[in-house]
DNA sequence: TAAAGATGTGAATTGTAGTTCACTTCTTTG
DNA sequence: CAAAGAAGTGAACTACAATTCACATCTTTA
């Protein structure tokens, strides 16, 4: 025998294994889904296409682990949000705000993983981000009927609910500008959605929190 | 000259586009958008494949009609019977439990509407389905927040949601059970869900139209 | 430094539909 | 019925991106 992977062989593996995520990441941060060839995204991370392979067994792979780094960094910002030591509104309160402002700071990301139209491979993964999430609020939902906080219900329909009511009311302001829309023509292009301002970021996210408050049946 | 079009052989073009497009929708009822190949539709209306683009300019053309008229179908089920003179509360009761129960009876079409991981060219027509809802909805509850039946609150935002919260929490319960959900496992195939009962349906629609109404901060 | 195994390369291959088009068939009219 | 224009045909074409693979290069060990 002559040679073996050591410790340097492994890290530097690893280290292009990362730089490929990382490139990966950044291309759907700032182009979405749409824009994650696998060309591309060797391209931008200075090795042939070949290398990705030797990397992820298949394009869904590289795109699963990506969904699956962005969910969880997202989750674990809301999950975060909501566990500190208070009542559950409060909690909810902050698990919505801190999903609703991270997707309004982060738009085209946000609007990449709630929306933009991709493969069925990447929608896949979609629906596990989501599930990912509502399982979040079905903890706090039962936590909240617990404390006699909110209405008896079913946590877990309504935490489906919550998830859909929230991405959904937030696809509208989320959707890039330039494309992607529903609308064919010009004019409905410009007049529908310009930029929000903070103004508006703010009313928005006080309406789409009121919203959820009551759909869970917060007893003020 | 020699020859013009008569009624004759436009009626009989109108006949082969509706066949085309009746196949078309029948392929999606019962296998969803991923089995609406163009020669598929083609081989089963029993014309050339090179036909169906004497009809249609392109796939994208055909899939949009497919979804409009679902769509147009659905949605003209939900504003009738939400058209009754009656408060806005009964009113949205009656649009959510159209939809809901719409949706429950047909499966297969609804989560192809509504969740089934589709081709970018589907998703977009899908955004323009939950806008099309959206518009009903937001009418519905401008009624409620003029009779004072619900709370103020923004109705595009509001509508937005409740289409996402429709949706959401029926998409579970729709999922065909053989494939398309994130579960890798046979367990999880097997244990998460069977179909529902009626009396499971009977709740879940109960639990939904409670949460829309709630939503929309409904004073009882 | 030579052998062996891992990793990197990128042009060529593959697979999958959507789309085209030269040709045939059908319908109408003078 | 012959000419002209529509509509129908389906094999071939195309586009595009994922994937492969024969080959090169790098790293380690004896």
């Amino acid at each position: 025998m002559a040679y073996r992977q050591t410790e340097h062989t492994q890290s530097k593996k690893a280290g292009t294994r990362a730089r490929i995520l990382k490139e990966a990441r950044l291309l759907v941060t700032d182009s979405g889904f749409s824009s994650l060839a696998v060309a591309l995204v060797a391209k931008k991370s200075g090795i042939a296409t070949g290398t990705i392979y030797r990397h992820f067994p298949s394009k869904a792979e590289l795109v699963a682990e990506v969904f699956k780094h962005a969910t969880e960094h997202e989750l674990h910002a809301v999950t975060q949000a909501s566990q500190v030591k208070a009542p559950a509104k409060e909690r909810l309160n902050k698990a919505i705000e801190t999903f609703a402002i991270r997707a309004l700071q982060a738009p085209r990301l946000a609007y990449a993983l709630i929306a933009e139209p991709v493969d069925p491979i990447v929608e896949r993964e979609r629906l596990s981000y989501r599930y990912a999430y509502a399982e979040a609020f079905e903890d706090l939902i039962n936590d909240g009927i617990k404390a006699n906080e909110f209405v008896e219900q079913n946590a877990s329909t309504s935490a489906a609910a919550l998830v859909g009511l929230l991405t959904e009311a937030l696809v509208g302001p989320l959707a890039p500008h330039s494309d992607l829309t529903h609308s064919e023509t010009i004019e409905e292009q410009l007049g529908e959605r310009a930029t929000l301002s903070t103004q508006d970021k703010h009313t928005l996210l006080s309406d789409i929190t009121q919203l959820a408050l009551r759909a869970v049946g917060c007893k003020d």
